[in-house]
DNA sequence: TCCATCGTTCGAATTATTTCGAACCTTTTA
DNA sequence: TAAAAGGTTCGAAATAATTCGAACGATGGA
C-alpha cells in the first residue's frame, strides 16, 4: 500500500477519490496525454495494493477508495497520507 | 518518504528507531548476512527521504528517527505507518 | 605510527517498474 | 449486427532501484 501511494500520480488519483467514486474517465492525470494502457496500469497497481476498487459500470469503470478495508488494516494511515501537504517531496 | 518506508527492510529499521537512537551496528536486518554496503544504501534512502538522521559517533554512526520534522511535514503519517499491523503485506 | 573497526561511495550487474502500442473484450448505440 | 466507446491485458523497450565487491575515509587502540 505504501508503495502504491508513493507515486505522485497514483497518490493524486487516490486524492480524487476521497470525495466519492469516479468513473475512470473522470480521473485526471497530471499529463492528460498518457495512453490509456498506462493509465490502466496505474489503476492496477492501486487495485492490487488494495487501495482502490474497480467495478464495471456500463461500459465504463467505477473507481472507489477502499476506505473501510484500509482503515481496518492500517488505522489512520490513509487519512494521514491524503491530508499530507500536497506538494510534499522536498527534504 | 512513502517510498522509503514502502520497503519492508527499511520500515523495519524505522521501527527499531522508535524507542530511541541506535548505532548502525545495532540495527538488525532480517538477513544478517547482507554486505555492509547494502545496509549503508538502505540507510541512505531513509536519510535522503528525511526519515532518519545519521550523525558520527566515534567511529560508529548514530541513527535516529526525525520525528519532529516528519510529524511537522506529514502529521500522523509516521505514527500510522509505525503502528500498522506488523506483517501487513497481503491484500 | 600502524592497524583494525565502522561506515561511505563508486561502478557494474541484476532485478523490478514504468511506459507504450497492439490486440482483445464487453457494453452501448446506430 | 456492425461499429464505436471505454478499458484491460500482453510483450517488448526504456528507466529506475537494488545488490554487491572493491576502494576509500575517519576514528580509536596498541
Amino acid at each position: 500500500m505504501l508503495f502504491a501511494l508513493s507515486d505522485p500520480e497514483r497518490l493524486a488519483i487516490a486524492r480524487q477519490l476521497v470525495d466519492g467514486p469516479l468513473d475512470m474517465a473522470e480521473c485526471h492525470l497530471s499529463n492528460p496525454d498518457v495512453p490509456k494502457s498506462t493509465k490502466s496500469h496505474l489503476m492496477k497497481v492501486l487495485r492490487t495494493a488494495g487501495v482502490v476498487r474497480n467495478e464495471a459500470n456500463g461500459r465504463a469503470r467505477r473507481l472507489s477508495l477502499r476506505r473501510e478495508d484500509l482503515d481496518a488494516r492500517f488505522p489512520g494511515l490513509l487519512d494521514a497520507v491524503l491530508s499530507a501537504e500536497e506538494g510534499a517531496s522536498k527534504s
